[in-house]
DNA sequence: TTGGCTGCAAAATATTTGCAGAACA
DNA sequence: TGTTCTGCAAATATTTTGCAGCCAA
C-alpha cells in the first residue's frame, strides 16, 4: 500500500519490513484474512515475525482508519483492508466472507425511539447463507 | 422460559435445576448477556455451577433456535433469548446492546451476481453509536 | 435404568502484554 | 540519538473438552 506509506510517512508511525510485507499482503486482499492468516502470510518471508507485530501493525491501520475490523465471525476477528463503507455476505459452511458493495445507509432508518437514544456513527450488514462451492460438494 | 420447558420436554432434552435457572434468567431478558454474565447470575443459586453447564446450555437453545448468538461485540459472544428476526445497535463507549424490531429484509437487497453465488439465508444490521447515557457523562 | 447432564480440571484458541534489544527516522 | 517497533515469552480471556459420577425422565 503506497498510499498508506505516503500518507502517514512523517507522521509518528514507521515502516519496518515486517510492515511493509502485511501492507503488501493486504493491499487489494478480499480474503478477510484473521490474525493467523498474516502471521502466517508474512512469516513464509519473515520467520521470526511474532504474533506482537501483526497485532501491532492492524491495530496501527484500523486506528488511522485504513483496515476495518469485521465481526461476523465469532470465532476471531478478521480485516477487511478496503476502508470504504460496504457489508459482508459469510458462507455458514466454510466460512468464507465476500464483499457487499451496496450503500444501504439510506434505507436503514431506526425508530424515533432509538435516534434519540443513540447518536448513530455507522451501520453493518451480516448477510448469511451457502455459497455455491460448499452447495455442488455437499458434506 | 414455560414454553420452552413444554416444548422441549419429551424430545431428548433434560430440564435440570441448573438449566431451568438459565431459562429464567433468560426469559424475557434483553441486556445481551455474555457467557460470563450467565454464569455469574446462576452461581448465586447453584454455586457450584461451571462454564460447561452454561455453555451446553445455550448450545441445546441455540440449536433448537430459541437463543440467538450475536456476534457485534469482537471481545465475546452474546446471547439473545429473543429468536425472532430483529437487529441491534451497540454503544461504542459502554458496550450496551439494544435491540432494533424492524424488519430490512426487503430493502436489503443483494447484486443479481451475489445472488445467484449465495443462498442467502438470513441477515442482520449491526448499528454502532454512542449512547444517551455515554454523551451525558463524558470521559 | 440409563443416557444426557453436571462439575471439575485441563486443554485449546485467540488476543494482549512486559520487556530487553534492535532499528527506523 | 531517541523513540518506536520487534520478538520472545508469559499472561489473559474466552470457549471447548474429557471424564467420572449424578440424576431426570
Amino acid at each position: 500500500m503506497d498510499r498508506i506509506f505516503k500518507r502517514y510517512r512523517g507522521k509518528g508511525f514507521r515502516f519496518t519490513p515486517q510492515r511493509l510485507a502485511i501492507l503488501k499482503y493486504l493491499e487489494g486482499n478480499t480474503s478477510h484474512p484473521a490474525a493467523d492468516d498474516i502471521y502466517m502470510a508474512i512469516k513464509r518471508e519473515y520467520p521470526t515475525v511474532s504474533f506482537a507485530t501483526v497485532y501491532n501493525t492492524v491495530e496501527m491501520l484500523k486506528e488511522v482508519g485504513e483496515v476495518q475490523e469485521i465481526t461476523i465471525d465469532p470465532e476471531r476477528k478478521h480485516y477487511d483492508p478496503n476502508p470504504n463503507p460496504h457489508h459482508h455476505i459469510i458462507c455458514t459452511e466454510c466460512n468464507k466472507i465476500v464483499d457487499v458493495f451496496v450503500d444501504y445507509s439510506d434505507v436503514l432508518n431506526l425508530p424515533a425511539g432509538l435516534k434519540r437514544e443513540f447518536a448513530v456513527a455507522g451501520n453493518h450488514v451480516d448477510f448469511y447463507g451457502v455459497c455455491r462451492d460448499c452447495r455442488n460438494q455437499p458434506e
